[in-house]
DNA sequence: GGGTCCTTACTCGGATATATCATGTCCGAGTTTTTGAGG
DNA sequence: CCTCAAAAACTCGGACATGATATATCCGAGTAAGGACCC
C-alpha cells in the first residue's frame, strides 16, 4: 500500500495549471523549478497526464502545458489513475485454486469473496477521489491561505514564467 | 498504488485459521502447502500478524498458529495494516514549501489541502476494510460455495494437518 | 510400573541474497521562432 | 518596407541507468514431545 511520490507532484502541477488565466501555459521546467523537484522526473508524469488527455501540450519554443479541459471536469481520481495506472491495488492471484488436489475450474465460478471485499474498499476509495475536482481543490487551497502570502509568491512566479497559446491565425 | 502479494496470502491464511474448531492449530508449512506459496515467504507475513497480536503461536513440535482472538474481532483492516505497515499510502512531502523563494514556515500552518483530500479518501478505504470482519468473510465464502466442493477439499486437508493446543496442566 | 532426565526433532524468529519496480537521467524527433536575404 | 525561406533553439516524447523496496531464502534459538534409564 504505497503511492509513488510522482502523484503529489502531478496533483500540485495540475493545481498550478488550473489557476492560470485563459490560454496560459507553463513549461515542464518551470513547474519543476517551482516545486523543487527533478525536471526529468516530473516530465515523465506530465507525459502520463498528457497521454490520459488531462493536459494538452504546445510544442516548440514558448511551448508548455495547459489543462485539456475545464478544471471542473478533472478529478483527483483522473490524476491518480493516470500516474499510477488503472489496475486496482489488490490483484487477486486466485491462490484459492492453487495447492494440492486442484479442483476443476468449474468449482470456482463464483468470484473470490476476499477479492470482492478488497475491491469494495477500493471502490469507496476511488469514489472519494472522484468527488474532488481540481476546481474545488483550488478553492480550498485559496481559502486556507488567508493572509495571501502563498498566493503572492505564486503570482510572482507566474508573472516571470507564464506563456500563452499562440494566437491562431 | 500497489499492494504486495503477501496481503492476499495473509488474508487467506487467517480465514483458514478462522474455520478451525476451538483449540485447533496449523503450522506455517501446512498453510503454505495448501495455498501453493513459498513457505518462507508466508512465514514472514505470519510473523507480522503475530507481532500485531492477531495470531498466537505455539512453539515446539506439533506447534503452529491460531487466532489470537475471536474472528468477530479481527477485521480486514487489521490484517492489511499488519502486513503493509500503518503508514498511509499518500505521504505528503510538503513540496509546496520547496522551490525558490521559500516562505517562512509560519505561512504554512494550515495543512496542505491536497494532502487532506488524499487522506480523506484513504480514511474511506480503511473504514470499508474495518467494516469487514473475518467471521463475516468466512460466512460469505461458505455461502458462495453452494455445492460444497471447496469445503470438502478444505476439510480433507484439515483432517490431515490439524493440531491442537497442548492441554494445560 | 512409575517417575525423571536427556536426547531429539520440529517449530517459529530474525538475518541474509535476489528480482522487480519506482526513481532519476539522458538523448532524439518535432515545431515554432527568429533572422537573414531577396524582391 | 514587405515577403519568403532557411537555420537555429527550445519544447516535449520515449529509451536508458540507478536505487530502493518487495520477494524469496537460509540458518539459528527455543520448546515440547518422545524415549531411555533409574528407582
Amino acid at each position: 500500500m504505497k503511492l509513488g511520490d510522482g502523484v503529489e507532484q502531478a496533483v500540485h502541477s495540475v493545481t498550478m495549471l488550473a489557476v492560470l488565466p485563459e490560454g496560459g501555459l507553463l513549461s515542464a521546467a518551470a513547474l519543476a523549478e517551482f516545486h523543487g523537484v527533478s525536471p526529468s522526473y516530473l516530465l515523465k508524469h506530465l507525459q502520463a497526464l498528457s497521454a490520459a488527455n488531462l493536459l494538452a501540450t504546445v510544442p516548440g519554443p514558448k511551448g508548455g502545458y495547459r489543462l485539456a479541459r475545464p478544471a471542473e471536469d478533472i478529478t483527483l481520481l483522473d490524476i491518480v489513475l493516470a500516474v499510477e495506472g488503472p489496475e486496482p491495488a489488490f490483484r487477486c492471484k486466485e491462490i484459492r485454486q492453487k495447492g494440492p488436489n486442484p479442483l476443476p475450474k468449474s468449482a470456482f465460478q463464483r468470484p473470490c469473496q476476499i477479492n470482492a471485499a478488497m475491491l469494495r474498499a477500493e471502490r469507496a476509495y476511488r469514489a472519494e477521489l472522484r468527488a474532488v475536482t481540481v476546481a474545488q481543490l483550488v478553492r480550498e487551497v485559496e481559502e486556507a491561505d488567508h493572509d495571501g502570502a502563498i498566493a503572492r509568491r505564486g503570482c510572482a512566479f507566474l508573472d516571470a514564467n507564464i506563456r500563452h497559446t499562440p494566437t491562431s491565425r
